[in-house]
DNA sequence: TCGCTGAGTATAGAAAAGTAAACTCAGGCA
DNA sequence: TGCCTGAGTTTACTTTTCTATACTCAGCGA
C-alpha cells in the first residue's frame, strides 16, 4: 500500500510462502468455509451439513476429511438412545482461529450485499450483548485505520529464484 | 456456537441470504484474493499481476473485469513516456473493506503455516510501527474472545421454503 | 437373523473452471 | 509503412466440481 511496501514487496518476490495463499490452499475450495460456518452455528453431523448446505456428499466427505486432517475439526462420537455410536465433527482451537477471517467476509457481506432489512445473522458479544465487528489493532493498542497499514518484508521474505 | 445459536440458527434456515456465502460468490474464486493481495502490495498493471501471480491471462482478465464490475477495483490510465495510455487498476474504498477478511486469512497462515523463520510479509501500523493483527471487538468496546461470540438470527433471518 | 439408519463410498455423465499457447489490436516510433 | 509492446481475446485441452443414483457397512432392536 505504501510506497515503501510498493518498493520492497516487488514483482520478483517469492510468493510460495505467502500466508494468505497457504491458508487459501486449505480453506479456499468450494464448500469448506460454508462447512465451518455451519459448525460455528451449531451443526456437527454429516447429515446436518448435507441438509443445510445441500452440497454433494462426496465433496462433503472429502472436505470434512481434509478439515480433520488439518486439525481444524476433530471427530468425536455421539450416541442417540437406541442407536449405535456415530461420528460427529467439532471445531478445534485451530479452527476457531479462522473465525476472524470468516467474520471479516461476513462483515463485508453485511455492508455491501445484505438484504434491505439487514443481515440474516448477527454476531454479538455473549457477555454484554453488543454487536461485534472485526477490527485491525496494533500491538501498542491503537485502532489502525485500513489505510494506515503498511506491508513490509518479514523474516521469511525471499526473492523468486531467477530463471 | 452457543446453545441459543444452535437452537435458533437451525437446519431449516434459508441460507441464500448468508453474508459469508454472498461475499464468497465475489471473492471466492481462484486468484481473486491473490489479485487483491497484489493490489494491496502495490501492483496495478495487467502485466504486473500476470508476472507476480503466474496466472493465466484469460482468468486474470475475467477476475479484473469482475472486480471492477463489483466496484472493488477501479480503472484509471497511466502513460509511460513514449508509450500510449494504458489502463491500470486501483483499489476502491469498497475494496479496502476486504482488508480485514484478507488479514484474517494472513494471520491464520502466519500462525499455522509459516516457515520456521516466520512470515514472508509483516503488516505494521504506519504511524507507530507496531505489528498489527485482526481482533474482534464489540460496540461497547470490549475485546471479544473467539469463544464469547454468539450468533443470532438477524432482521433478514428466514426459514427455508418447505418442499 | 433381518431390517433400519446414519454415514459414508463408488461411479458415471455433464458443467464449470483452470491452463497453455496462439492470436488480435491500438498507438507510438523508427 | 512496418515493428514493438502492453493488454487483452480465442481456442483447444485438462482438471475439478456438480448432480444423481446405487451401493456398502456396522450395530441396535424386533
Amino acid at each position: 500500500m505504501s510506497d515503501a511496501a510498493g518498493q520492497d514487496l516487488h514483482l520478483d518476490r517469492d510468493t510460495t510462502n505467502c500466508s494468505i495463499a497457504r491458508t487459501l490452499e486449505i480453506v479456499g475450495e468450494k464448500w469448506t468455509i460454508l462447512i465451518l460456518r455451519e459448525v460455528w452455528y451449531g451443526s456437527s453431523r454429516f447429515s446436518e451439513f448435507e441438509r443445510v448446505l445441500g452440497c454433494p456428499r462426496n465433496l462433503l466427505a472429502e472436505r470434512l476429511r481434509m478439515l480433520v486432517e488439518q486439525g481444524i475439526l476433530a471427530t468425536e462420537t455421539y450416541k442417540e438412545p437406541g442407536a449405535r455410536s456415530r461420528p460427529k465433527y467439532v471445531i478445534t482451537a485451530k479452527g476457531m482461529d479462522l473465525v476472524p477471517a470468516v467474520m471479516g467476509l461476513m462483515q463485508w457481506g453485511d455492508k455491501y450485499r445484505a438484504d434491505p432489512e439487514g443481515p440474516a445473522v448477527e454476531a454479538r458479544h455473549r457477555d454484554c450483548g453488543g454487536h461485534v465487528d472485526v477490527r485491525i489493532r496494533c500491538d501498542r493498542n491503537h485502532d489502525v485505520p485500513l489505510d494506515a497499514i503498511e506491508s513490509l518484508p518479514g523474516p521469511a521474505f525471499r526473492l523468486r529464484p531467477t530463471g
